[in-house]
Order: structure tokens, then sequence, then C-alpha cells
DNA sequence: AAATCGTTGTGCGAAATTTGCATAGCGATG
DNA sequence: CATCGCTATGCAAATTTCGCACAACGATTT
């Protein structure tokens, strides 16, 4: 008896190329919540390469500046996002659970109850 | 000004791994068509050993037969597809309809109207 | 003004994954 | 019993991902 669950992703384009989904999100979230690039990837358990080449890709294909970045000084440098992609965040995590929502309600009426049983 | 869309992908896993999504969906689908791997993977424009391999990955996690097989014979042989991964596609499709016109409606209430310039 | 410290930024080789070529096996048909 | 086109698979090449190691930077401290 194998149990068949539904999964969703949205994600936000920019001229057709992926801008923002659920990654991206999250490692932006974890820039911001922990104030530089190097942090967020420790907390995030990846590699500092890993972190910065994902957020130099999206800058690349941004429409806007993305993070506020500072090398050296007192605590080496930090970064914070720009008050536009916060702004992007927010609409896409509502639109990110409405979506879900939506996908579980639709889920639970084509597969009414024990379609779980294969 | 840079044009911003929404896009929306569902898949369904079984026993919490991915089993179908619209890529499979896509191969699924031409293999019925043409009624072999082989023609479904011309169709596709990939190569028979990708179609072969991606069939074998999703076979091995279904609590189903995915296909009838026929090796050699007049033509050499020929696949259909198992009336249980028919209807379950057909529930996919309905799925995806209704999510993706969700996520439509979610995003132009959330980024009313010109929301395309950054 | 020189040393320190923890960032950002990057070159490059290693590792992992994907891809496709080439070939074996199969069996109904003629 | 030879043929033909399909399924099935080993293996190497190509591509992508990954992370180590190190350079640059500048406010603070000494």
């Amino acid at each position: 008896m194998s149990q068949i669950r539904i999964r969703s992703k949205i994600w936000l384009e920019v001229d057709g190329q992926p801008f923002l989904g659920d990654g991206r999100y999250r490692l932006l979230s974890a820039v911001q919540r922990n104030g530089s690039i190097n942090a967020a990837a420790k907390d995030l358990g990846i590699s500092y390469r890993k972190a910065w080449s994902r957020l130099q890709a999206m800058e690349e294909s941004s429409p806007f500046p993305l993070l506020e970045r500072r090398v050296g000084g007192k605590n080496g440098g930090a970064s914070q996002l720009t008050p536009e992609i916060l702004d992007l965040m927010e609409r896409f995590k509502t639109l990110r659970i409405q979506v879900n929502d939506e996908a579980d309600r639709c889920f639970t009426a084509c597969f009414p109850e024990g379609a779980n049983r294969c």
C-alpha cells in the first residue's frame, strides 16, 4: 500500500528566465536573517561558493540589484537585501501559500480519501 | 521594463519519491501515442537511451507496472501503457490544469496589472 | 601606519551526473 | 532459419556541479 501525495511548486520568471523560486527564496531569507552570505551558507549547510554562485546567477538576470554588499571593515563585511527584492519575496510567499493550498484542495477532490492504496 | 510571469508545476510522489510530473507525463503519452519506446524517443527528439532510463527509474519506484512490453516479433516489439498509469495520468492532467489556473488567478491578484515594470 | 580579522570574490581541478554510441538479445514473420 | 526492428545495457565521453584554496578589501585595533 503506497502513499500518494501531491507536491507543487511555483516560481517567477523575468523575461522567460527563472528568477525566484523556493530555493532562492530560502537563500535570500538566510542572507537577510544572518546578515552575510557567508553566515547564510553556514546556516543552510552549503558552501560559500555555492551560495555566492547562486546569488550571482540570480543577480545577473535581475532587473534590479538584490544585495547591498560591504567588503572589508570591522567584521570583514556584510550583505543585506534591497527593498525591491524584499517586496517581491513577500508577494512570492503569499502566492506560494495560496497555490499550495489550492493544490491540496484539488488533490483531495481528485483522489477522494483512500486514493493512497495502489 | 522587465516582464514578470508566474510558472507553476505539480507532481505526484509515491512514498516520498517523485513519481509523476510533466516530463514523465509527456514521455508516457508519447509511448502510448507511438506504440513503442523507440518511436516515442524519436517523437520527442531524445535518444532511446534517455527515454528508456527515465522509464526504468520510474518503474522501479512504481507500486504497479507501467508498461506492457513485447520484445521481438514481427515489428521487433512494442510497448503500451497499463490501465493503472493511464488512469493516474488522467487525474494528473486534471490537477495540473486546475492548479495552473489558480496560480494565474492568484498572480494577477497579487501583481495587479503592470506588475511588469521593475 | 601597520597588523588583524572576517567578509566578498574567484580560479581551477575533482567529483558527480548526464548523455549517447555501440552492441547484445529477443521472437513473430516470411 | 534468416530477417528486422524493438528492448535492454555496458561504457566512455561530455557536461555540469561542487568545493578547496587563496586573493582583495577596509574598518578597527595596536
